[in-house]
DNA sequence: GCGACAG
DNA sequence: ATCTTGTCGC
């Protein structure tokens, strides 16, 4: 199938299943095996162009983690600047299982994507892209789902394994599972953990690397989402 | 059966 | 993710 046609994947899938977010783990499981296969992991946009760069984070608040709160924010790599940033808050129910992050998250970083008045070329989502049991982390679902280009940026392994990587800012090693590279072991800062790199939609592994890399000043973490974390973080304390 | 396990 | 203080280093 060309990518052309699975550009379309809403048509194919039904809009209805790919915006529908099960209650059961095993249900959970079954909608991923299926999205999957809309997943393109190719070489999509000039990553040249690639300009607003869109960023979201999800934290909560007490104990009981019932009450999320996420921020999305479109940020210009060009000027460095953030041109719009939205906060939303919403009780979530689903646990945090490894694996089916996307099915916790997913829901209310759509509702904060929603409230942008602006569009992005590309974002970037902390969690997972391929490098998943099913090949659907949160930031493959959520670009699928909304047909955009994206990239999962992990700061800690979900699955695959890697040599060291040298210590070095801008060094990598892929990341496999079998013979399979399923994305990149990135050192964003000299003698800092690496973060883990690949693709969610759109998007090819090299292309995921460089992006990242590319939005990495000072900080381990890569603006867009470093910033949503810090916006997150700050309007959770404050109310 | 025993670990591992994004946020 | 969240609960938490100070502290070592560029």
């Amino acid at each position: 199938m060309r990518d052309d046609a699975k550009d379309i994947s809403h048509f194919y899938l039904g809009v209805k299943d790919l915006f529908e977010f099960p209650r059961d783990p095993k249900e959970a499981i079954e909608l991923q095996k299926k999205i999957c296969s809309f997943v393109i992991t190719e070489d999509y946009c000039d990553i040249e162009k690639v300009r607003l760069i869109g960023g979201i984070d999800v934290a909560y608040k007490g104990r009981g983690a019932k009450e999320g709160c996420a921020v999305a924010l479109i940020w210009d790599r060009l000027t460095g600047e953030t041109v719009e940033a939205v906060y939303v808050e919403e009780s979530i129910n689903f646990p945090y299982i490894p694996g089916l992050l996307s099915f916790r998250e997913l829901p209310i970083a759509i509702k904060a994507f929603d409230k942008l008045s602006l569009k992005a070329d590309l974002w970037m989502i902390d969690g997972a892209g391929i490098a998943h049991p099913r090949r659907l982390g949160i930031a493959a679902h959520f670009g699928v789902v909304l047909g955009l280009p994206a990239i999962g940026v992990a700061k800690s392994r979900l699955i695959g394994s890697h040599l060291s990587v040298p210590r070095t800012k801008g060094s990598w090693v892929p990341l496999r599972q079998n013979g399979e590279v399923i994305g990149h072991v990135l050192r964003t800062r000299s003698d800092v953990r690496p973060l883990y790199v690949s693709p969610g939609h759109k998007v090819s592994l090299l292309q995921s690397a460089n992006l990242v890399l590319a939005c990495c000043s000072r900080y381990r973490l890569p603006e867009p989402t470093r910033l949503a974390h810090q916006l997150v973080t700050a309007k959770v304390h404050s109310n």
